[in-house]
DNA sequence: TTGACATGACACTAAATGGTGTCGTATGAT
DNA sequence: ATCATACGACACCATTTAGTGTCATGTCAA
């Protein structure tokens, strides 16, 4: 869990679930910042929901954004997603023991 | 996207968003496998949810099920998660750069 | 200053989600 | 044979979600 500085809690794996968000996070690693309207071009939605998937973004700490003129131009922060990387890295040993696994498993029934 | 035995569709992201699905995952990797009530008793709800629960599992190939007796007996498969540890390996780079990419964010304006 | 642009905030809607309780059925124990 | 157990399937409900359109505001340009 991630408290933001609207004191907004936010699930970084639920942010992360919807595909949108993912494809937002992979925009925004390509480039130093972005503007919102230069988001929205890549996705068959409307503005409002893009900015609606960026504030769930921000809410979970993984972009910042600043005011540029009449722009607000959004940034990655990866940070958060070490979170799901130490999660991740628990159930590694599953599919490392793989060939192990197999041996222990014969003899049993399957489904 | 992971297309399970049934045909169902279930992004592994979305399965593992739910903090008691993540749960679950971690109680059968504990065991090699468990009947539904001995995970329910893990839980502040109904075995109807926890079903439920292990059914998304299961349609994102999570987890995998075979009878015995009038039990039905749930097991880990952990393989799934190796989509979600690629994807998060991409994102590696920003935090173990942080240092540099302090270095480039200095002279620019805060939020 | 007038107007176009970029955005946030808001109200609204359809669909999905996470939970409940109940019922039917297959199994194991007495 | 009877009865309790373990479970799936189903109907149901409240809440959240992902999208829409509209409006108000602030900013850049002519």
């Amino acid at each position: 869990m991630v408290l933001n500085e609207k004191g907004v809690e936010r699930d970084v794996y639920d942010a992360v679930a919807d595909s949108s968000r993912r494809k937002l996070l992979r925009l925004l690693a390509d480039e130093d910042e972005l503007p919102l309207y230069d988001l929205t071009v890549h996705f068959n939605m409307g503005r409002t929901a893009v900015s609606k998937h960026l504030a769930i973004l921000k809410e979970a700490g993984l972009v910042t954004s600043r005011k540029a003129g009449r722009e607000t131009r959004y940034r990655l922060n990866a940070d958060p997603l070490k979170e799901i990387k130490d999660w991740v890295t628990f159930y590694e040993k599953f599919w490392i023991d793989r060939v192990d696994r197999l041996k222990n498993l014969l003899g049993e029934d399957n489904e």
